[in-house]
DNA sequence: CCGCTGGCGTACCGTACGGTACGGTTCCGC
DNA sequence: GCGGAACCGTACCGTACGGTACGCCAGCGG
């Protein structure tokens, strides 16, 4: 059973949000250095407040992790018009997407703070974390890729393998290697190159799947 | 520059061995509750020797990663005799030693204890990690692939480019859907597939840069 | 004006853990 | 056999931080 992401129904007020953001902000500053003492003091509220809204340090945390990761959003396609042309557009655009996403600080920031958290019993950040990233992408490529299938654009037998690889020729090593802190990789220096990449990305894709006319 | 890796020199007594590997079973148990008390008593050892062999609490945590990650050992291709069933078999190892690395529970917690230790401003066990993972992957991979192209079985421009892909084919999603501690991903379950997927991989990589022969 | 509620600031408590000190024991060179 | 080094076990210290309690003020309904 997936984890239940409530996002519309549990909405934060305007201060219990400025509140998440002092958190993450502290987050993606300091590392993991996230103290409630730091985050009261950030936000100008008590602890005792902090406790009240959030039951605990993990609840405030997951609460932060939760609204910011909810805030990605993935291309929208319409299924109906799919030509080549609009296929290859919607993979680059999934691919700009993704890698832009990856990057940024706040991605890593989640990234890490969830496979910190996940390396203790608790899998609930992680599980989010993945419901918003991976999955989510999941859940939106593949109706498209099955649709283009349907309409003898591409070629595949399993739109999972077909998904999976489109991640991986998408993301390839930069995300390990900024989640690892790779100092040969800069933010600035990985996005200059997110266009390059996503066309290579694409045209790798649809080299692999693409019925040979796209290719 | 990159990270000095002295293992070869800076060699561990039986007696460090042994606590190291307390200590990395420790990790691998109880996720970062590596506590100088637990690996002291894991190790029957007091808290001072490891002061005095270690330092500190870090320079225990990157003793037993360096350590540990060292152990990782690399395919050898003999470079000189490279024909298409040659160059196959060897991705094929490469892909196979990296995913089944990449699976295991020891991989798995380094790369999150690294993570972690990335999260602070710490980035030594990262580039540690880093290394001995991804970047030693490179420098094997390299050039192997650009004897491939000398040999006309492979055809790219860039091998950085090349590697990359491969990378990003083997290893999709799964590493980072494992450090996020997916509960879809048992071990077994992956490594049941690992054959079929080293196989895949192999034929998308060749699919992609080969020489038309070799697909 | 009064009392109540929500929230700020701060002081406080308990505990866990990094790091140190010290007494006791084993082992090795002499 | 003896002195010393290495090391074990444990008690101890300081601090950081999660969590709680309390005093205070502002706003607001009556």
């Amino acid at each position: 059973m997936p984890v239940q992401i409530k996002i519309s129904e549990e909405t934060f007020t305007p201060r219990q949000q400025a509140v998440l953001t002092a958190a993450l902000d502290l987050l993606v500053e300091n590392g993991d250095g996230l103290t409630m003492t730091a985050v009261a003091r950030r936000a100008s509220c008590s602890k005792e407040t902090l406790y009240k809204w959030f039951g605990d340090r993990d609840g405030l945390l997951t609460a932060t992790v939760q609204w910011q990761a909810a805030k990605v959003r993935m291309p929208t396609v319409d299924r109906s018009h799919l030509s080549a042309k609009v296929l290859r557009e919607s993979l680059e655009q999934f691919a700009r997407d993704l890698l832009t996403t990856i990057v940024g600080e706040v991605s890593i920031t989640l990234n890490r703070t969830a496979i910190t958290h996940a390396a203790q019993e608790k899998d609930s950040l992680g599980n989010i974390v993945l419901e918003n990233g991976p999955l989510a992408i999941r859940r939106r490529l593949k109706p498209i890729l099955e649709a283009a299938r349907d309409a003898r654009l591409l070629r595949f037998n399993s739109s999972e393998d077909a998904y999976r690889t489109f991640f991986g020729l998408v993301v390839r090593d930069v995300q390990i290697r900024l989640l690892l802190g790779d100092k040969a990789l800069t933010q600035s220096n990985v996005e200059a190159n997110i266009e390059a990449d996503v066309k290579a990305a694409t045209d790798q894709f649809l080299a692999l799947y693409g019925a040979k006319a796209n290719i």
